[in-house]
RNA sequence: GUGGCUGUAGCUCAAUUGGUAGAGCAUCCGGUUGUGGCCCGGAAGGUCGCGGGUUCAAACCCCGUCAGCCACCCCA
């Protein structure tokens, strides 16, 4: 038996329905923020990852898909949407068209890391990135406008932190301060490896959390604090409730500045619904404009295990389900059923040849609204007998009224 | 990638100390003349994840492998 590839599975109905409707209330968000969609390719030359998301980063060192294909190019399948947004926002020079560069993306991206609920080696990202703009208010604005995408789905059950890693001189000192003082703990072996790479991803550790509780926090420069004063400003403004974490600091290289990740307690491990940051310099050192930007992506199966319990946003016209007392009347059933369909509403049938016993549970178990019954009588005096199957009523009447009334 | 747990019908799970599989729910058909959901009856459905090994005999033991889950790691 073939089945799926570890960390790869089918999204079955009625989950393929949910993920759409995730999708389509993310797009009615960005039209009111004034974000366009970028649709951007799976695949990209290994090195535009390398460059952006971080040759040392766990995404690029041990979790890419790379491959190199028939002329021998090393190719890799996007672990990520930002830096093909960056490489887009540069090759079309989308800085020179005078707009904001508002853009967002929607698309399934691919980390070979071991799976489990809630971590897929291919799932789905919905980004925002919002480019050339320095201010706080740029910050602040895809913050909350994640957090209004998450609320419009009806998810509570979330918490934004926030924090700031500073720009690159910040976290040159604060780098220096920081290996004094671990140097100086007994770590675990993973942070011990962490120092002499990316000491800042230590205070990420989970084991050592409480040895480094008097770790000296990140020394931020004029602007540096300004700038994230701001921020933590603007949203309280906005009644946008966020809780400050120190310890934040993320695994992608290009982040300065204000970092967040929007947390569950409701995924076990899997606790980041969403999460971003600033990344001031990205753009210019691929070889763009100067453009400090900041952007954030969300991870679609993450937010449908929040919104599973609430299925509100599946919402499906009524279904209409044509039933035949003798399979003698199947074409002027089916005439029906196009009827209907040409008129936009929901009709289906199961097999006219079965009882109507049959027939009927189908409709039921399809969970009609309707059932349309067609015997001798109906046949001969072009009518039909429609049957309301949640309180039993039926009566008879015919296609144009049923139409007219659905209008 | 590291450690651990799990893998029996569509689903949830059983199967005494190893003796070649069962239940509930779901499915399908039926319960007489033109009617569903409840109830009743019947039927169908499993190479016991896959491959080796031990044994007279394995769903049960051993090894490998694939897959899922949990924690770590990382992150969405």
């Amino acid at each position: 038996m073939l089945t799926t590839v570890r960390g790869f599975k089918d999204i079955l109905y009625p989950q393929s329905e949910l993920f759409t409707a995730i999708e389509i209330a993310a797009r009615e968000i960005f039209k009111i923020y004034n974000y366009k969609e970028i649709r951007l390719p799976t695949v990209e030359y290994y090195e535009l990852f390398v460059k952006s998301t971080g040759e040392t980063t766990d995404i690029v060192e041990k979790e890419m898909y790379k491959f190199e294909d028939q002329s021998k190019r090393m190719l890799a399948l996007r672990p990520e949407g930002t830096p093909g947004i960056v490489r887009a926002y540069i090759n079309s020079n989308l800085n020179l068209k005078g707009e904001n560069s508002k853009f967002f993306y929607i698309g399934n991206m691919f980390r070979a890391e071991r799976p489990q609920a809630g971590r897929y080696r291919e799932f789905e990202q919905i980004g925002a990135e919002y480019l050339g703009n320095a201010s706080p208010y740029a910050d602040a604005e895809v913050i909350m406008m994640l957090d209004s995408f998450l609320k419009k789905l009806g998810i509570k059950s979330y918490t934004p932190e926030i924090n700031s890693i500073g720009c690159t001189e910040c976290r040159k000192k604060y780098r220096g301060v920081l290996i004094n003082h671990l140097k100086n703990i007994d770590l675990c072996d993973d942070c011990k490896n962490r120092i002499g790479r990316n000491p800042l991803r230590v205070l990420d550790c989970k084991t050592d959390r409480d040895k480094l509780k008097d770790i000296p926090h990140i020394e931020l420069c004029t602007d540096c604090r300004t700038h994230y004063e701001s921020v933590k400003n603007i949203l309280t403004t906005n009644n946008l409730k966020f809780k400050e974490n120190y310890f934040l600091v993320r695994g992608l290289d290009y982040y300065t500045r204000t970092v967040f990740e929007f947390k569950t307690d409701q995924l076990g491990s899997q606790d980041a619904v969403a999460s971003g940051g600033r990344y001031d310099t990205l753009v210019k050192s691929m070889g763009g404009p100067d453009s400090p930007s900041v952007g954030w992506a969300a991870g679609v199966e993450r937010i449908a295990m929040l919104v599973e319990k609430n299925d509100t946003l599946i919402k499906e016209k009524d279904l209409f389900f044509v039933v035949s007392m003798d399979k003698a009347y199947s074409e002027y059933c089916l005439k029906i059923l196009t009827e209907l369909r040409k008129n936009n509403i929901r009709a289906d049938f199961s097999n006219f040849s079965v009882s109507i016993k049959s027939q009927l549970r189908s409709a039921n178990s399809n969970g009609a609204k309707y059932a349309l019954i067609i015997g001798d009588d109906e046949y001969k005096t072009n009518t039909i007998t429609l049957k309301n199957l949640s309180n039993g009523e039926q009566k008879k009447t015919n296609l144009n009224e049923i139409i007219q009334i659905m209008h």
